[in-house]
DNA sequence: TAGATTGTTAATCGATTAACAATC
DNA sequence: TAGATTGTTAATCGATTAACAATC
C-alpha cells in the first residue's frame, strides 16, 4: 500500500465495491478498468490510477479479478466485522434510520437508541432499546461503542457530538444541517439534505434549460439581461 | 459575477448562508472573513476567495454586510420561490422525508407522493396525495414539476430516474445507493448513506487510535505487520 | 493617521488525464 | 505472435493558500 491515498479516491472505493458486487452476481470473474469506469461514469484512466494507488490487483492484458478486489475492498474499508452503533434522536429521521436495511447490510448494528421523549423510553424496536438520552455516556462507555449517528435538530447537535466524544465514540454520522466541531482523531461525516437541495436549486436556476422556463414565467418582473448566458 | 465558479465553492455557499442566518439572529450586522471562516472550519483566505468569486460584497477594513450576503445567496441559490416536488417511494425513508421540515423551510414543497402499495394509494398525508406510481408521468407533465426525490430501492432507481426525465423533471435528489445515469441538462444529487458509513469505517480502521483497539481484539488472528503504520 | 480587513494576484498543492512501455 | 489491458510516469488542470497592496 502506498503512502497517501487521496480523499476522492477513498470515497470512490464504496462505489467500486458496490458495482463489483453487482458485477459478480452476473457470474463474471474478471473486469477491466474500462468496464468498471463505464458503470460508474468515470474514466478508465482514473480507475487504473485509483487501483494502482491501493496496490497491485490487475493483470496486464487481462483485467482485474473481481473476487480479489471485492475482498480487498471489504477488508480495506473495515467492513469485515460488525460495528455496534448508537442512534441519538428518534424523530421521523431517526425512525427511518433505525429501520433502514443498508446499515445492517454494511455491518453497522444499531444497538441502542436515545431520545428525550418519555413515551418512547423503555420500548424495544427493531432489536434496539430506546433509552433516556441522559444514559448515553454510561451505555457507550460500558459497551465500548465507537460509532454514533446523530438525528437531532441542529440546535442540539453540537452538544450531542461533545457528549459522544466524551464517552469514547470515534466516528459520527451527522444528519443535522450544521458544521459540528470535533477534536483530533474523531471523524465526522455529515449528510446534509439542505445542502443537496440548494445545490439542485442552484443548478435549476443557472442552466440554460431552466433559464428558458424562468424567463417565460417571470418575463415582466425581470430585466432582459437575465435571459442571456 | 465572474465566469466560472468552482464546484467546491458552490457547495460551501449553503454553509455560508446557514451560518450567516444564525449570525444575524444574534443581531449582528457585519461579519469578517475571519469570523465566518472560524464558524465553518475554513480558512479566512478561502472565505475571501469564495466571496470574491461571486461578486463584490465586502468593505475593506470593515467586513461583509450580513443582510446583503444573505439576500444575495438566497437569490443566487434560487431559494426565493417555492418549488413543487414529487417524492417516489413511501417506505421508511420516504415517510421520513415527507415529514422532514427542512424541505419546506427551503421552499421545496412535496406536492405528490408515488408508491406501488395499494393500501397507501389515495391517502393524503402532510398535504400530499399518495398516488399510484403509474401516474407519475401524467401528474408531472400536467403540473410542470421540475424536482423529484427518489426513495426507492437501488434496483428500481434507474427506471424511476428515466421516467422522471421523460416527464420533464430536471433535478433529482437520489437516495438509492447507486450511480444513476442521466442525460445532459439533468442534475442529480445523491445522498448515499452507505458511502458515508464506509468512509467512517475506513477511518476507524486506519487511524492510530483505532489500530490500538483492533490489535488488542484481533491479536491472535492477525499478522504482526497490521499493527504498524 | 493608524488599525483593520478586503480584493486580487501569484505560488503552491493536489487530483485528474494522457500516454505509452510493460506484459499477460 | 498479435491484441488487449494494466502499471506508472509526466503533463495538465483546477482549487487552495499566502501575501500584500488597496482602502475603509
Amino acid at each position: 500500500m502506498k503512502t497517501k491515498i487521496p480523499e476522492p479516491t477513498l470515497r470512490r472505493l464504496s462505489y467500486y465495491l458496490r458495482y463489483l458486487e453487482r458485477f459478480k452476481e452476473k457470474g463474471l470473474e474478471i473486469i477491466s478498468s474500462k468496464e468498471l469506469s463505464k458503470g460508474l461514469g468515470l474514466s478508465d484512466a482514473q480507475v487504473r490510477r485509483d487501483l494502482f494507488t491501493l496496490g497491485d490487483f490487475g493483470k496486464r492484458g487481462v483485467g482485474y479479478n473481481v473476487d480479489n478486489l471485492i475482498s480487498f475492498l471489504n477488508t480495506f474499508l473495515g467492513l469485515d466485522e460488525t460495528q455496534s452503533t448508537v442512534l441519538v434522536g428518534y424523530g421521523n429521521l431517526g425512525k427511518a434510520l433505525l429501520h433502514y436495511k443498508g446499515f445492517k447490510k454494511r455491518k453497522f448494528l444499531i444497538t441502542h437508541v436515545f431520545d428525550n421523549d418519555e413515551r418512547l423510553i423503555g420500548k424495544r424496536i427493531a432489536g434496539a432499546e430506546i433509552m433516556d438520552s441522559k444514559h448515553l455516556g454510561k451505555v457507550c462507555k460500558k459497551e465500548m461503542i465507537k460509532y454514533g449517528i446523530i438525528a437531532v435538530p441542529a440546535s442540539s447537535a453540537q452538544e450531542i457530538v461533545d457528549r459522544m466524544i466524551e464517552c469514547g465514540i470515534k466516528a459520527i454520522l451527522n444528519f443535522a444541517p450544521i458544521k459540528v466541531h470535533v477534536s483530533d482523531g474523531i471523524v465526522v461525516s455529515s449528510v446534509d439534505l439542505t445542502t443537496e437541495l440548494e445545490w439542485l436549486s442552484y443548478h435549476m436556476h443557472h442552466t440554460k434549460a431552466s433559464k428558458k422556463y424562468k424567463v417565460k414565467k417571470d418575463l415582466i418582473a425581470r430585466s432582459p439581461s437575465t435571459s442571456s448566458g
